[in-house]
DNA sequence: TTAAAATATGGAGGCATCCTCCATTTAGCA
DNA sequence: TGCTAAATGGAGGATGCCTCCATATTTTAA
C-alpha cells in the first residue's frame, strides 16, 4: 500500500535526503515531547526546513508517523525473529505483541494509528506485520491458537490495550494483565483437545 | 464526576433549557453526517443558535457528546435489565457488551471517546457503568467468568473492537467474531474447575 | 404592573493549525 | 560552465477553536 507518488528514499536528491532525516528526527523529538498531536509547523521548525519540504515529503501526519515508526519496527522484527527458537510459539507470539503495545504507547497519539500505521507499506512495517503473521501462523500450527484468530484481530488487541494504558502515563502495568485476558482466551491450550464446548 | 459548575438541566431558565434541546437534536444529526469530530460552529448553525451559546452550555466536546449518549445509554441500561432474567448470567453480559459496542459505533469518531464519555457523570452513562459493574459481578458470583476481571477491562475491549470497525463502515460484521475472542478468553466455563493450568 | 436583578444570547475577533502554491534556489549532469 | 529537473520556503487562504462582552430576555419581587 506504498503511496503511488511516494519518491523512493533512495532516489532523493542528496539535500532532500538530508532534509529527509532531519525531518525525521524533529518529528521524533516533538512528538515525544508532544504528542503525536503536535503541530507540522513546530516539527518544520525544530527540523530547520520550511513547512512545505515537509508536507513536500510526508504528504500526511500517518506517513510521517510510518516513517518514524519503520525504523523501530524494523528492529522489533528482528528481535522477535531471533528470540523465536520455534519452542514455544505461544510464547514468542505473546512477547511480540508485548513489544508490539510499548511501541505504539511511545507517543501520546500514537496507539491510534498503529493500525493505519502497519498498513503504510514502510518497509519496517511490512517486516513487523510479517513477522506477526509468522508468528501467528506458527502457533496456529502448533495447535496453540484457535484457527479463527486473524492477525487483524491481533492488531486490534494491542491498539485496545494501548488506548486503555496510553491515556493515564502510569498505567503501562495494565499492559501484561490486559494481554492476559486476551490470550488466555486466545490459546487452546489442549481445550479444543479435551472437546469442550466452547460457544 | 458531574462538572462542578455545571448548570443543572432542569434549574435552567426556560429559554436556556429549550435551546440546550436544540443543540442536542442538532449535534446528534450533524454528527451522524460527518462524524464526531464536525465543526462544532454547525452545530450551532443547526441548532439556530449563537456559536456562544452552544459553548456555555457544553463547554466542551466530550461533555456534548456525553449528553447525546446520555439518552442512548438510559434505554440500553434498561433494555438489559429487562432481558437479564439471571438465568444466563454470561449471556446477558455480552448482549450488553454488543449493545455497548453498537452504541459506540454510532458515529465515526465516537468510539475514541467512550471510556471518557461513561465516567461523565450523565444519568444515562451512569445507568450503563452500573448496569456492566451489575452484570459483570453477577457473572463472576456464578462463576462464569474470572474473577481478576475489572469492568474498565470491559470498557477496553468494547473500545478496541468499536475501533477496530468503525474505521471501515461494512464490517460491523467483525463485532460479534472480536467479542468472541475476548469473551471466550474471559469465560470460565469450568475451565478452572477442571483445574487447568492455564498461564 | 413594572423595574431591577439575574440569566442568557450571539457573533466578532484573536489565535492556532492546516495545507497549497509558486517564485526562487540548488544539485547533478553533459 | 551552463542547463534542467528537483527541491525549497514561507506567504496566505481556509478552517476551526474558544473567549469575551454589549445587548437582550426572563424571572423575581415590590
Amino acid at each position: 500500500m506504498q503511496q503511488e507518488g511516494m519518491q523512493q528514499e533512495g532516489t532523493l536528491r542528496a539535500d532532500a535526503r538530508r532534509n529527509r532525516e532531519r525531518i525525521l528526527a524533529a518529528a521524533e523529538a516533538v512528538f515525544l515531547e508532544q504528542g503525536a498531536g503536535a503541530a507540522l509547523e513546530d516539527v518544520a521548525k525544530r527540523a530547520g526546513v520550511g513547512i512545505g519540504t515537509l508536507y513536500r515529503r510526508f504528504p500526511t501526519r500517518e506517513e510521517l508517523l510510518a516513517a518514524i515508526c519503520s525504523a523501530r519496527f524494523l528492529s522489533l522484527a528482528e528481535t522477535s525473529r531471533t528470540r523465536d527458537d520455534g519452542r514455544d510459539p505461544a510464547g514468542a507470539l505473546r512477547a511480540y505483541l508485548e513489544d508490539l503495545a510499548a511501541d505504539a504507547t511511545l507517543y501520546r497519539g500514537l496507539a491510534t494509528s498503529i493500525g493505519t500505521v502497519l498498513q503504510s507499506g514502510t518497509p519496517g512495517c511490512h517486516a513487523t506485520t510479517a513477522e506477526g503473521r509468522r508468528l501467528l501462523h506458527q502457533a496456529q500450527a502448533a495447535g496453540a491458537v484457535r484457527p479463527d484468530v486473524s492477525f487483524e484481530d491481533l492488531v486490534c488487541v494491542v491498539t485496545a490495550i494501548s488506548l486503555a494504558t496510553g491515556e493515564d502515563e502510569a498505567s503501562q502495568t495494565r499492559i501484561p494483565h490486559l494481554l492476559g485476558l486476551f490470550l488466555e482466551g486466545i490459546f487452546l491450550e489442549g481445550i479444543f483437545l479435551e472437546g469442550m464446548g466452547r460457544r
